[in-house]
DNA sequence: ATAATAAAAGACAAAAAACTCTTTTATTAT
DNA sequence: ATAATAAAAGAGTTTTTTGTCTTTTATTAT
């Protein structure tokens, strides 16, 4: 469904969110661990992520990844879109370039219900609204 | 979504079943110009799909796949299960190994939904049900 | 100013996915 | 029997994705 840099993503952001809560900047290592992934490779994910506006940055002691108000709204399908496009949200299921309404493939009716659930689905999750359940232990990140 | 592979298999097993509507036999390179993809590729596909019996082949003059009346109740879940294996339909959305309804990730009920309706979805489409809009010309496969 | 910290950047490496080419085997028609 | 046909099999290549390592740059605290 997603790609597995994707799928850091989404996990590395919801993390941040969390610890942003408390007004807390958050470094590599610490995500890296909060969430089991591969340290330099998130690091290059949210570098991406933090060129688009998406995350914010500090470096120096003290320094790390955090949140502020207004990337705390971002949805999850923006993060998506971000890492992998919006190929998910509109390429044809069976990878027809040329699938449209006028030249449809033959899923297209159904996929485009699928899609559009999965879409309105991630639209409308924020990247922070899973705090409290992960501090109350109710949801998780790793493994 | 789907591998490239997995769109292939779909796309040329609908192929194959609207020429064993007719009870012809079609060949690698026909099929290949059918749903425009590189030759060589799908007859590793189709090779594997035959082995597991969810396509019918024969050598020879006058061979090529078809489909016969079992197969073509086949499901396209049926084909993506054989090709992608079911990580697509019940594996995390985020990755995460031990995710289940004790340790969910944060997206875990919403995917469920989302996956279900896809699994459904594709679980009750045959792979010969597209015949008869495919040759009026109401839906593609090609580009 | 200096040392410590932490992200940014860039070059590499490994693994997987996508794709190609060649040889072999089975079948059919002559 | 032979030649032609077409899938099966296998080896190999290219590209993309995933992951690692090292160096640089910016910031902070002393």
């Amino acid at each position: 469904m997603f790609s597995k840099t994707c799928e850091y993503a989404i996990r590395a952001m919801i993390f941040i969110a969390q610890k942003s809560e408390y007004g807390v900047k958050v470094g590599i290592k610490a995500i890296s661990k909060g969430i089991n992934a591969p340290e330099h490779f998130i690091a290059k994910i949210l570098q991406e992520l933090s060129r688009k506006g998406l995350v914010q940055s500090a470096k120096g002691p003290n320094g790390g990844f955090f949140l502020e108000a207004e990337s705390k709204k971002n949805s999850l399908a923006d993060i998506v879109r971000a890492v992998d496009g919006d190929k998910l949200f509109t390429g044809c299921g069976l990878g027809l370039k040329n699938c449209s309404e006028k030249m449809p493939c033959p899923l297209h009716n159904e996929f485009k219900v699928i899609r559009k659930q999965l879409h309105d689905m991630l639209q409308s999750s924020t990247v922070a609204e899973f705090n409290k359940e992960l501090i109350q232990g109710m949801k998780h990140l790793k493994r």
